[in-house]
DNA sequence: CCAAAAGTGTTTAAATTACACCCATGG
DNA sequence: CCATGGGTGTAATTTAAACACTTTTGG
């Protein structure tokens, strides 16, 4: 059945355009950052802006995703999660266009971004100084970071952020930068190493004009498949 | 700026189509159901499918959304909340099509399901029961049903799903319809009260053949706006 | 020896789990 | 008086929260 005939009177609605934003959160030690452009190409020439473009209809909406992000950025081969689409009317002067918005973690340590295509430029700003964005690139990037609250509360995301290897209070500041709280230091390390996410390597800091700390790693061999039945109300 | 002309070179990217399609849940008492179309046009005509269809460009897309529903099963001002995106290249005979999908958490008892335009019948299977259905939209049920979950465990959802007095053990089948697990029945009542989610009417049920069970209503009045801060990894 | 960050344990309170019997109604 | 589902409390365990001082390194 792939192959059958469109009716003409569906024409009418193979009119969209659909496009896809991304929402590439790195992590430098201190705070949250995101990766924007310097936009290029009308509209909203020369603004900053969500790295997004809009995609053809060859390739899989997850795949596009990934090759927009390539091929603005240079980040190559990057997972992304989808977050959700949104399709005011009006948020596109060039007609209607649906936006897919995406989200990944990346360690801005190990990419090297370079602006690409219409992409004059490519840079991290923190996230709590973004400046005007257009579109309704504001209103993804704070649903974005909803959903990375969401989800690093009940998966282990955010090792993604760091380097290979890591401190504990490398991670808490990570923590503490997503879910924009304060943690104890000794509960935190307590809850960090009870759940398994995170091995120690034995290895130690070095040149460090303090005592020098342990160094950890991400846990890929426990099994995060399942997920926690009963209840649980935490408003 | 909203009326600037689109340069001709993107003319290519706008020739796809959205589409919405929604997955109802309903509640009888026992069994989760969701809402299935049978279909009475092309593709998949003959097919018990998920009620969507093609939307056109003029309206909002969550607007679309309760349109779309509104006009193939009759169920009227519906809230409905965006699930993901689903966007395979060959996921659509006609042509490239990506889908929105929306779910949707209705008191079947409070409105009558009738099929109009090309969807020629309209109905409630049990979640366990469905059949085949064409498209991705097994697919979507599934991350429908996932969605419901996580959800219901961080906000009071559910309520929606029972009439406006309900007894606790109501309340509780649904929890555990949701959730497919089982409580224990005194540490459910005491969780669900603890919560402030319902209230006690100070009614009770009549006619039935053994001891009345109290009626609670929504707690409407409560905030549930504030999300829990803290982390908690329940895997 | 000073500065800077790492590391560590205990006590208290709160939440969760497990578990069994009596109650009110209609037939 | 029987069948049916409604309703209730407590003890034990687990989890979360609060809190302050010592250690290791480089300069």
């Amino acid at each position: 059945m792939s192959e059958s005939k469109r009716p003409d009177n569906l024409n009418q609605y193979f009119q969209a355009a659909v496009s896809v934003d991304n929402v590439v959160f790195g992590f430098d030690n201190e705070v949250l950052k995101i990766l924007l452009i310097y936009r290029g190409a009308e509209p909203y020439k020369n603004y900053w802006a969500l790295p997004g473009d809009l995609i053809n209809l060859e390739s899989d909406l997850d795949n596009s995703a990934v090759n927009v992000l390539q091929s603005l950025t240079g980040l190559d081969d990057i997972f992304m999660e989808q977050i959700r689409t949104f399709g005011r009317v009006d948020r596109h002067p060039f007609g209607r266009v649906y936006t897919v918005a995406y989200y990944s973690l990346i360690k801005s340590e190990d990419y090297k971004v370079s602006a690409q295509s219409w992409a004059e430029e490519a840079d991290w700003f923190p996230i709590s100084k973004l400046p005007e964005l257009p579109f309704d690139h504001n209103e993804i990037v704070e649903f974005a970071k909803q959903q990375l609250k969401m989800r690093i509360r009940v998966q282990p995301v955010g090792f993604e952020l760091l380097p290979k290897y890591f401190t504990l209070s490398e991670l808490q500041k990570l923590y503490e930068a997503i879910l924009e709280t304060e943690f104890d230091v000794r509960n935190f390390r307590k809850k960090i190493l009870s759940t398994g996410f995170i091995l120690d390597t034995g290895l130690k800091q070095t040149g460090v004009t303090h005592r020098p700390a342990k160094l950890y790693k991400y846990n890929a061999k426990r099994d995060y498949s399942i997920i926690s039945s009963g209840m649980n109300f935490d408003l």
